[in-house]
DNA sequence: CCCTTATTATAAGCATGCTTATCATTTGGG
DNA sequence: CCCAAATGATAAGCATGCTTATAATAAGGG
């Protein structure tokens, strides 16, 4: 595992990375980042919900998404609005706007899509998939845990 | 494609994410974040590369390169030794802490890369980097051509 | 030799992620 | 009812990625 090839963890990070670099190429002019385009996808099946839950949707820090949606409140793709019942919380709603341009995202996430699956089968694509959703599990319950201990046998 | 499930790239990001933040929080105390870990990784492989060279293996942009560079030659890790035949060229050079600091560092890798695939069974692993593997090339391959055109069909 | 072009490293400025801290508000125990 | 604890949103500060731009140097054609 350690010696030629990258690691599961770098290999990860560095077609995570380039999957978002392309779909930036690609998007450059739709006026949206990944991110703000993630933000409004989920947003899109839950309108009304309050940041903290839409950040848990996300599995993001709010303080991360509140920066996000002050981007997209300025670009007048979203509305913060007033909690009747807690003065605390804002329940957040796509605008016009929004709903467009998410159509026109999701086709930029679908070429870039395909650029990136070019010659994988359906079923490899499946079983891709299949492995980093366990892999998406298993983190988000690891993170919630205490650190691992590292075993000094140096087996794994 | 697009209802219920995530799409590839936002499941590929928010994975590569949580597992770097899992390793960060195994690694609290190691003083070593994990893309510092990668550039002596790699750098190991390869001692006395000048910086472009190095940002070419690693897929970053020189600039990115240079920065965590200036970090790891604060915390005395890296040597950047002058070329003696091209002065714009720095040459560089691990030093003995950042040897031991590898070490320590993949231990915590080894234990985060088995909590993120615990019940994955091993041909799962093999075609997870197999196929990521792949992905990598074909993004590689892209981010180098002009965009992609979005195909108004709607068809992927 | 000189001038244009390419290459190496760095700077400035932005977007997203994090941790840690703060403020306002709500909730719940006594 | 009142004070302590929990919760929602935000702020400050850091790391890493990017794009675009700049300075210094090298290389090559005329």
């Amino acid at each position: 595992m350690e010696d030629q090839s990258p690691t599961l963890g770098f290999l990860l990070h560095d077609v995570a990375r380039l999957l978002r670099k392309r779909f930036e190429q690609n998007a450059r002019g739709s006026g949206l980042t990944r991110s703000q385009w993630q933000v409004l996808a989920y947003l899109s099946r839950s309108e009304g919900i309050n940041q903290s839950g839409l950040a848990d949707l996300l599995d993001v820090e709010p303080i991360t998404l509140t920066r996000i949606l002050d981007k997209l409140e300025g670009l007048k793709l979203i509305e913060r609005r007033p909690d009747p019942s807690d003065r605390r919380v804002w329940n957040l709603h796509l605008t016009a706007a929004a709903r467009q341009k998410l159509q026109q995202a999701r086709k930029i996430g679908d070429a870039t899509r395909a650029e990136a699956l070019a010659g994988i089968s359906a079923s490899d694509r499946q079983q891709l998939l299949k492995t980093l959703q366990v892999l998406k599990t298993n983190l988000v319950e690891a993170c919630d845990a205490p650190a691992a201990e590292q075993k000094r046998t140096g087996h794994v």
